[in-house]
DNA sequence: GGACTAATCCCGG
DNA sequence: CCGGGATTAGTCC
């Protein structure tokens, strides 16, 4: 809580007003302050008047027990003075009680305090890490236990059979009569999805197992497979079409009650996609459309079930044109590593579950997987995201293609179930995709979701509310510019712009660094659970107060060796996303702001662009210092797109970065990332306000001790908060805009 | 009742 | 006498 403790001073007049806006945990000694004065002041004891009574002498004798605390001022000053040294001498100290009006030994008592205080902080905050350790551990121990239990085949998921199982004909027959329903149903359901008959699968199916172009061996079926193999084969029926029933991980599921559930998805995907319905009208600033709700819920039975009443939901669709053909779009979806390089900074990190149906014809088309992946937006006040799901792809025709996505946690006795403990779910999401001339694709996307708006810090909100946040124009945004890069990259063109020169390989391989650079610092921002950082402070966080997360690391290529610490804070700025992201980016302002580069100037040494867009590049940059052996090298990705921009940069060893300059290998570079994240605010038109704000996260990630067996000081955790301030407070000085404290102005949407 | 904080008390160097 | 640990008292939530 010490965190924000510096923020009261010197704008007191911009917080009387706003007593509501400013959380109390955070700044008892404020709003103490102003409770003295208003109720406290019967005995000469306001806030000012205390400390002359004392510097008289009269109050001495009556062995004052009046409560009363040092005045903001005071305790800012004191707090400033003991981020520089915690420990002042008799001098220091005579001058803090001269310059507050406070007695020497109120001085004293009062660093003594702070450094007790700061020490069961610290040690508290090492219980909680260790608590965590301890109850992770358990965790694992109670899978590991599960695991044992319930063992799993390792070629194909399926449950273990024991050996000895009777392999009596009467259990053979009955099992024989149960796939043979299955098969009949799923037979009629396929027909269903892919919208032909059933015959030319399989004898197309037939033709590529004979070619051998399948992957079709005995390691991916299970027994019950086998089982349905031998059934097939004596039944004369083509046991392709079972390949694709594969059985999900969890015990016996209904394997055509998945199939279903995809094909309802993928219909509704269709629908809401239309041009012509009436699912969606514009909205009042015909800037975007709404989803009629109440024609939604006609149209549709619910899929997975009701809202949660404790839910709000998010639906958005927007269209627009990306530079790529429908097939390569499709793979881009369908391809886990792929899909998840194309949205940096909005899925951080994803896996397939299971592949419950491969595509036919070697192609994506038919495909339904189940999923899961984390999605987030990056600020410590926007909780990340774990949503399961399933993907189902389906080609309508020559160039139109889909591409569907429904929650799923978990099938039971045919009906879904969602896990009690998520907090969002998705309802049928995705693309459609429709080829173009030129080697484009018209995409639509979708995105339909309900969540728990309460876990979202209000700041956020009116983001996620308006669509922007995880809707569809993200997305779409996102795919844009990934597409835009590919476009850059490909070009034959020369799109360096330094003279220097650099040849495929070398940019490829700053790509490659750029994109883990970024990656690191996204993973920084916010806290997952799978993640190797350990969250510091417990608990929600608020405005401009700085989320800290530790990991450490040993041996790890790529990576500093020892105790790493990652702080991010996000904040309102009060001026537009774009003019924010110019600033930012602009290497004439940069002293203005990064307290690394020392106030020397800046040149790009090397710029290797990712797009049209100016803001779209990665970029090598040289701080001049007094002296050439200190010359600084700092690595810098940039990006922007509709729904948001990006700042990440780090700096880098000299020789590391001449190699990669060359094509060499980057994964031994070592990169300790910061930046900022940008976000718009959306204004709703109906509040009038004429601010067009942004929301600034920023983030920085210091090594604090190269020991990895080290712990954490409370020097480097009070170096790492005032850094962050220092910089947030610094750009607001530059930018010319009112100190935070004048966040007072900010309407918190929906309250 | 717990968290927080200014102030005391007490002890070892 | 100093700094640090333990403790206390007043206050707020």
């Amino acid at each position: 809580m010490q965190l924000t403790r510096m923020e009261g001073g010197g704008a007191e007049g911009g917080l009387i007003g706003a007593g509501e806006l400013v959380d109390q945990h955070l700044v008892p000694g404020v709003l103490d302050g102003f409770d003295e004065s208003r109720s406290g002041s019967e005995n000469l004891d306001a806030a000012s008047g205390d400390d002359q009574s004392i510097m008289r002498g009269e109050g001495r004798a009556p062995k004052r027990k009046k409560y009363h605390r040092h005045t903001p001022q005071q305790i800012q000053e004191l707090e400033a003075f003991y981020k520089e040294c915690p420990h002042p001498d008799e001098k220091q100290r005579l001058e803090l009680s001269r310059r507050l009006n406070l007695e020497t030994r109120q001085v004293k008592f009062w660093f003594q305090n702070r450094r007790t205080q700061m020490k069961t902080q610290i040690e508290r905050h090492e219980n909680m890490l260790l608590k965590k350790e301890n109850d992770k551990l358990r965790f694992e121990q109670a899978a590991m236990k599960n695991a044992l239990r319930n063992p799993l085949c390792t070629s194909c998921g399926g449950p273990v059979v024991s050996p000895e199982l009777p392999f009596d004909e009467q259990t053979l027959k009955s099992e024989n009569a149960r796939l043979r329903d299955e098969l009949t149903r799923i037979c009629l359901l396929t027909e269903k999805f892919l919208g032909r008959p059933i015959s030319s699968i399989a004898s197309s199916l037939t033709q590529r197992s004979t070619t051998s172009t399948l992957d079709f061996s005995l390691g991916n079926i299970g027994f019950q497979g086998l089982n349905s193999m031998d059934h097939a084969l004596s039944s004369g029926l083509d046991m392709s079409l079972l390949g694709s029933a594969v059985s999900l991980p969890e015990a016996p599921v209904d394997k055509s009650f998945i199939v279903q559930l995809a094909v309802t998805a993928m219909d509704e995907l269709m629908k809401m996609a239309a041009v012509n319905t009436s699912l969606w009208s514009s909205s009042s600033d015909g800037v975007k459309e709404v989803l009629n709700f109440e024609e939604y819920l006609a149209t549709f039975p619910p899929t997975i079930g009701p809202k949660p009443n404790n839910f709000v939901l998010d639906a958005s669709r927007d269209t627009g044109l990306v530079c790529l053909n429908s097939l390569a779009l499709v793979e881009t979806f369908m391809d886990l590593n792929q899909w998840v390089s194309v949205f940096p900074s909005l899925v951080a990190r994803a896996s397939t579950t299971t592949v419950i149906s491969p595509g036919l014809d070697g192609s994506w088309n038919g495909t339904l997987q189940l999923m899961q992946a984390e999605l987030q937006v990056l600020s410590p006040l926007v909780p990340l995201r774990q949503v399961k799901f399933l993907r189902f792809c389906k080609k309508h025709e020559e160039g139109k293609w889909a591409v569907v996505d429904l929650s799923i946690d978990a099938v039971h006795e045919g009906s879904v179930a969602l896990s009690p403990f998520s907090l969002c779910r998705r309802l049928p999401s995705g693309c459609v995709i429709q080829e173009m001339p030129d080697g484009f694709s018209k995409v639509t996307w979708i995105e339909h979701t309900q969540y728990d708006e309460n876990v979202v810090h209000p700041l956020y909100r009116r983001l996620l509310g308006s669509g922007m946040g995880f809707g569809a124009k993200r997305w779409l945004a996102s795919l844009q510019r990934h597409c835009e890069g590919l476009a850059a990259l490909m070009a034959s063109g020369e799109p360096v712009e330094n003279p220097s020169g650099m040849t495929a390989s070398g940019r490829k391989s700053m790509f490659k660094l750029a994109r883990r650079m970024s990656d690191n610092f996204c993973s920084g921002v916010c806290a997952s659970l799978m993640s190797k950082w350990e969250r510091l402070y417990p608990g929600n966080v608020g405005e401009e107060s700085v989320q800290l997360m530790s990991r450490k690391t040993v041996d790890s290529p790529g990576e500093p060796s020892g105790i790493v610490l990652s702080a991010t804070a996000s904040v309102w700025m009060p001026v537009a996303r774009q003019r924010l992201f110019d600033f930012l980016r602009d290497k004439r302002y940069r002293s203005d702001w990064d307290i690394l580069s020392n106030g020397g100037p800046i040149q790009e040494v090397v710029r290797i662009s990712k797009g049209p867009d100016p803001g779209n590049c990665v970029s090598l940059l040289r701080c001049d210092t007094a002296s050439p052996s200190q010359e600084m090298l700092i690595l810098q990705e940039t990006w922007t797109d509709a729904a948001s921009s990006l700042i990440v940069y780090a700096p880098v060893d000299t020789p590391a970065i001449q190699s990669v300059l060359g094509g060499g290998d980057s994964t031994y570079v070592a990169l300790l990332p910061s930046g900022f994240a940008l976000y718009p605010d959306p204004d709703p038109a109906q509040t009038g306000n004429p601010a067009a704000g942004c929301l600034l996260t920023a983030g920085f990630q210091i090594l604090v001790n190269e020991l990895p067996t080290a712990k954490l000081t409370v020097d480097s955790v009070t170096t790492v908060e005032h850094l962050i301030h220092c910089t947030i407070e610094k750009i607001h000085q530059a930018l010319d805009c009112a100190a935070p404290a004048s966040r007072s102005q900010n309407p918190v949407p929906h309250e």
